[in-house]
DNA sequence: AAAAACAATAGACCATTGTTCATGGTTTAC
DNA sequence: GTAAACCATGAACAATGGTCTATTGTTTTT
């Protein structure tokens, strides 16, 4: 599928798709046709993009979302990927709890007028 | 206290202090003496620096930090002070959920090989 | 074949959240 | 009283995460 198709199907707007293969988040197979050098994408990106777009509302960086999809195509060894999917899954644990403890700060500062 | 004593007792250096100054979120009394205008703050801007920390870390913005400080020391009612800091309560909560919903995708990532 | 729609690239631009720098005034310590 | 430490301001700079524009080339539609 091409840019256009994928940006409206993911919600994600082609400058930010080129932005995002710039990056290393995503990649596409050039050649569709041989005169043009259209971008063409295989379909998982779209579960790939919906992905990142939950992973960016959650607050990762680009450079994480990086980190995660470089271990998993790249040829390093698994236990390696999985430790560097282990790393970001306690990062955003820890966002989950500093979140916590300031609902509850919010929360106390109601009850206390 | 004097910006410097502030920055070292709550870990904000002087620069973001002064920058979360220009941007409404905590307010000096000038005047100590009165040949200088140095800025002087009453020691409960360090709890404040504390929060504002803290809810950094979890991801709430300085336009956040701003309006709830606002309606914590404006005029505006009580209620409506109340409401703005159940919003942000729920934009918490709401990021939380998300965060949950990635950590357990990349859960099952890991799973799944 | 001409117009409309789509794509590519490079580079400028924007907001956010600070940090650094240059310059100059004020306090404090020796 | 002089040096060191501190403070102020304004402006420039930086990184992040896009977004927009200009120009040009390719499809698709009519």
């Amino acid at each position: 599928m091409r840019i256009g198709e994928l940006a409206d199907k993911s919600g994600v707007s082609r400058d930010t798709i080129r932005f995002y293969e710039r990056n290393g988040l995503i990649s596409s197979t050039t050649g569709e046709s041989d005169t043009n050098n259209y971008r063409n994408y295989p379909d998982h990106n779209l579960e790939l993009l919906g992905f990142f777009t939950k992973a960016r509302d959650a607050g990762m960086s680009i450079a994480d979302l990086r980190d995660i999809t470089e271990t998993m195509n790249g040829s390093c060894d698994r236990s390696e990927a999985a430790q560097v999917i282990r790393n970001k899954i306690d990062d955003l644990k820890t966002r989950a709890d500093q979140i916590a403890r300031v609902v509850t700060f919010l929360e106390q500062s109601l009850e206390n007028r």
